[in-house]
DNA sequence: CCCGGGGCCTGGCCGC
DNA sequence: TGCGGCCAGGCCCCGG
């Protein structure tokens, strides 16, 4: 369930943890999750030193020496850094030492996390190959060529925002967000939406994401522990996860049904179905 | 090409 | 109390 503004908070904690730190060697645990050449992980990985850390939508990017270390946290995946002991954990799966003593450990319940070491220059192609859409900023999310790709295309508008090709970084939460704030009915297909709609939905996308970045994500009650560390954005919430709830803007109990095997949470009234 | 559904995973939770 | 079955969902893959 980490979206966008979850992996940000995380890239901005780790840069502040192991920049410059050179890995020492790395123990694999669940050798599954690392979808390149496992041998090739092992061998490259040692020596290589964190240069910056990066992010693009909701993958976390390591800059290493010559290689980007590419980390899709999917649902439950989290990075605890340890200074020196590191305290022995059920769903640990990767442990990344550096040659100061430290580790930093990958962990991740579901097992739905994965690794991908790759050369600098295919990192562009990696991207594209999975059709990834803009960053939600007004720089790089053109507004023209969402409007042109709503109107081909007769997906439910929340479908089409979670496929990640409009605009990276949105997840189940944080697009239940921003469809009520831009009062488009979730089932709508996008070819149905009104210029003014594909405008707001448009804004509000870079509004909420951005708004959540600032709020150190949300930090929601997955199992027992938490992701984001202390984020706040839930506090922000209008509708996730408030079925049975009234809509702060007029009332109106709000609603939640499957949508593309998704819980969807909305207001019937505000975000009429037309 | 598009769309829907299953698979990957585990643990919380519900109902019997 | 115990346990089976359902649910949570990002992304990939397959079949129709």
């Amino acid at each position: 369930m980490p979206e966008l503004p979850e992996v940000e908070t995380v890239r901005r904690g780790l840069e502040k943890l192991i920049l410059g730190k050179k890995i020492s060697n790395i123990d694999i645990r669940y050798p599954k999750m690392i979808k390149t050449d496992l041998q090739e992980f092992q061998k490259e990985m040692p020596g290589q030193v964190i240069q910056t850390m990066g992010r693009r939508g909701k993958y976390l990017l390591f800059y290493l020496s010559d290689k980007i270390l590419i980390s899709h946290l999917r649902m439950e995946g989290k990075y605890f850094y340890y200074p020196d002991q590191v305290p022995e954990r059920k769903h640990a799966h990767v442990l990344i030492h550096f040659e100061n003593g430290g580790t930093l450990v990958y962990e991740d319940v579901r097992k739905f996390g994965t690794m991908e070491l790759l050369a600098p220059e295919l990192l562009e192609a990696y991207f594209i190959s999975k059709k990834l859409g803009p960053e939600p900023t007004e720089k790089d999310f053109d507004l023209g060529s969402f409007k042109l790709a709503l109107k081909k295309s007769k997906k439910p508008i929340k479908s089409h925002l979670l496929d990640q090709t409009l605009v990276a970084g949105l997840g189940n939460i944080y697009v239940d967000e921003v469809l009520w704030r831009a009062k488009v009915h979730p089932s709508r297909t996008s070819n149905s939406l009104t210029a003014q709609e594909a405008r707001k939905v448009h804004d509000e996308t870079i509004n909420v994401l951005g708004q959540a970045v600032e709020k150190g994500g949300s930090t929601i009650r997955t199992y027992t522990n938490a992701f984001g560390e202390d984020g706040t954005m839930q506090e922000f919430h209008q509708v996730y996860d408030k079925a049975g709830q009234a809509c702060s803007r007029c009332e109106t109990i709000i609603e939640k049904i499957q949508l593309g095997g998704r819980g969807t949470h909305f207001c019937p009234k505000c975000q009429r179905r037309k």
